[in-house]
DNA sequence: GTAATATATTAGTCATCACTAATATCATGT
DNA sequence: ACATGATATTAGTGATGACTAATATATTAC
């Protein structure tokens, strides 16, 4: 599944500001969301096997408890894509403006 | 449709760095998108309309053609809760970090 | 070992969305 | 006015994914 089909579910977006502010239990991840959502623990399960799977939630074992914290490696993919197209308008922007200046020097704007 | 929603689709994705790079018209858009992944101008056509009311794309009317460009408005969101999250997250090493300090100074250290 | 608790997995259902085919709209040239 | 080209819209279909219910697995307490 894709980072950005991950970032399309409003549940696991809701997931993952919890876990982001704190590290928590999957039962109480369970708790916010049957709260806020209503949907059962299974639901919840899968979302944080999807969390899990495409590198947006890290788990560790304590006891019975499986305890879910933020994995930032799930983000680089997103926030590059983002970033590297930020690029191609900005630059646009500045050829632009380059454009602009240029005009403006050899008495061309308009 | 929520942003993210509209990012979770490969064509729209491949849309956007196309109409970043620089203005096309939709038959331009059309053609890329036809050979790459072999769907229909009105499936294209769809997909640009998505992109228009979500705030991701601008269009300009040059007598038939519809110049597509790109509209930052739409990544606003979708920047501004990656960043949010990361303040989270931040946040935390920053507290953690500080008591890794507190406990150096402290002795406490294990 | 058995019961209780915490979590994950599986099978099956339903809704959503991306697509095609067909049609509509709009501008341009003759 | 009519044909042509460019783009948008609509209706209908199929696939994917989010969910529930049921079950499985693992851990702790007795």
């Amino acid at each position: 599944m894709h980072a950005f089909d991950v970032l399309s579910d409003p549940v696991r977006r809701r997931t993952l500001e919890l876990i982001a502010q704190k590290e928590l239990a999957s039962g109480e991840i369970v708790n916010v969301i049957e709260a806020e959502f209503g949907i059962s623990q299974s639901a919840v399960s899968q979302h944080l096997r999807i969390l899990r799977d495409a590198g947006f939630a890290q788990v560790r074992r304590e006891g019975a408890r499986r305890c879910y914290s933020i994995d930032p490696t799930g983000f680089e993919d997103v926030q590059g894509w983002l970033d590297q197209l930020r690029r191609y308008w900005d630059s646009k922007m500045e050829s632009l403006a380059t454009e602009i200046e240029r005009g403006k020097r050899s008495g061309k704007a308009k």
